[in-house]
DNA sequence: TGCAAATATGAACGAGTATTCATATAATGT
DNA sequence: ACATTATATGAATACTCGTTCATATTTGCA
């Protein structure tokens, strides 16, 4: 199990994307008509009903759904003046999925 | 598919635990001597060996032991002059795997 | 008791970053 | 062309955090 400077280094950067409270409430917005994390339909959601949803600054979203984009965690779609975002694959999922089951196994 | 701030705020402080690579070099370390991650021996490591075989210095080893412990990722036990840490249990194990996984699949 | 080994701790520094505010850009409709 | 809506961007600030260095604590042993 030997690994290497470049997966760490990776690892590091994924992880630290998903480590912060107004980019995870961009992603669980994303999920949110989803009747449960298994659901796999896909959302998308422009920058203003996101940040109406969570209760952000639309700056604040937009940069951090920038933070998202290069990171590959989500994907655009323009269509007139508005941009619509949603989770670019099910990797994303799995990662949210993934950390949303271990913290309400630690909530309990 | 509603999320409320309590469980945002834990996966954000369980993410930005593992969002380190000097932490992540730690809790693969604790892995080393298994031949998968699939493998489930549990390995011990005392501060001195970790510290060796990640090449970092004993202080930035022990205070990061010390965010690990914290977190509840690893568990220690006593022996002598040395206290042995080995991961706390198999929530940990899944999220290395898991960021292992995804990142292998990223670095193709 | 005194020494050495193993680990922990605290202060300090530098780098990174989340957020806000103000402003710029782009597209649409009149 | 102009006003409006939606989004992006850049600067500035405040705060967090990783790392180092020096030192303290604990345990075992002669």
């Amino acid at each position: 199990m030997y690994v290497n400077e470049k997966a760490i280094a990776t690892m590091e950067e994924t992880l630290k994307i998903a480590a912060d409270k107004t980019r995870l409430k961009i992603l669980f917005s994303l999920l949110d008509e989803c009747d449960s994390l298994k659901d796999s339909r896909e959302i998308e959601k422009c920058v203003g009903d996101i940040s109406n949803q969570i209760g952000a600054s639309q700056s604040l979203v937009s940069h951090q759904l920038k933070v998202l984009k290069d990171g590959d965690f989500v994907k655009t779609r323009k269509d007139g003046t508005k941009i619509y975002y949603s989770l670019s694959d099910e990797h994303v999922r799995e990662i949210v999925r993934i950390a949303y089951e271990h913290v309400m196994e630690k909530l309990i």
